[in-house]
DNA sequence: TTCAATGTTTAGAC
DNA sequence: GGTCTAAACATTGA
């Protein structure tokens, strides 16, 4: 499930590659994916990518721009002359030949490498707009501040989660329009880290409590970022398997297991409609 | 066979 | 409008 450290990492591989190169041309496998006139992106240099949130953008030399919503089982995979640069939702067919049969969208630049997103469940998309008109898309204006952005102060942390003070925590820092780019996953690690109950409403929560919730997110965000560039921008072999993807994470998708601290069993609970994970012993409610 | 999983949008209820 | 719930999207795997 990519989330912001995994975009990022996509974000950073490409960069590294694709600046100057120009679209020569767009096979689409599956039209719901892409979203605006692929014709209009052809030959024209791409001359920056940027993320924002989960949403990965490259702009064009003619003005428009290429966003990329990844969601939840999103892939980019970049090949050039004997390599490959993948990222996104990890799969052991990342490293087959390309394109495969979840291959939505494949892109051939003017060096003739070629970018393929890959979307098993066609949730993601690819939309085409006018660099200049990206305010106008109402996902990104609906975005709370970057979590790793050097103005993302305790105080700011604070003064969005103000703004829903009924709501848990671990729900409200989900929020992409309180902050940008957290999901199900960075979410409770990042109240793991803060030794938050992820009940715990934003009411409930002291001076400290804010101050450590800040450096939880940063620390998980930085983490995965880690590791998304250490074993996934560059494989060439088995790497990108499924199990290496959680292997650091203390408390998702880790239900009934012992707790890496405390050796406490993590428990599962459902909020908002999505799964919670914490451990009971090391996230304490408070009193 | 049913259901949970994921991120976001959209709709509806209080 | 705030807040909350639920469905929808597509697909897979338990």
């Amino acid at each position: 499930m990519p989330e912001l450290p995994e975009v990022e990492t996509i974000r950073i591989g490409l960069q590294k590659k694709i600046i100057g190169l120009e679209i020569k041309s767009i096979e689409i496998f599956n039209p719901k994916t892409f979203q605006g006139d692929e014709k209009s992106v052809l030959n024209s240099k791409v001359i920056k990518t940027w993320r924002a949130a989960k949403m990965l953008g490259i702009d064009l030399e003619n003005g428009k721009s290429l966003l990329f919503h990844l969601k939840m089982s999103g892939q980019v995979i970049y090949q050039d002359e004997g390599n490959i640069f993948a990222g996104g939702h990890p799969t052991l067919d990342m490293k087959d030949a390309m394109p495969n049969n979840s291959t939505r969208v494949q892109f051939t630049f003017s060096d003739g490498s070629k970018m393929h997103f890959n979307d098993q469940r066609k949730f993601g998309w690819i939309k085409v707009i006018n660099t200049d008109e990206l305010n106008e898309n109402k996902f990104y204006k609906g975005l709370g501040p970057e979590p790793l952005d050097k103005s993302f102060t305790v105080e700011i942390l604070k003064e969005r989660l103000l703004k829903h003070k009924t709501w848990p925590v671990k729900v409200v820092i989900m929020d992409q329009s309180t902050i940008a780019g957290i999901g199900n996953i960075y979410a409770a690690e990042a109240c793991f880290d803060a030794k938050l109950d992820p009940r715990v409403k934003v009411s409930e929560m002291n001076d400290n409590d804010f101050i450590e919730l800040h450096k939880g997110i940063i620390r998980s965000l930085n983490d995965g970022i880690k590791y998304g560039g250490s074993s996934r921008a560059t494989f060439v072999n088995a790497e990108g398997e499924k199990g290496l993807f959680l292997d650091y994470a203390y408390v998702y998708g880790r239900k009934g297991e012992e707790c890496k601290k405390c050796k406490t069993l993590i428990e599962k609970i459902e909020q908002a409609g999505r799964g919670t994970y914490f451990c009971p012993s090391c996230q304490k409610e408070r009193g």
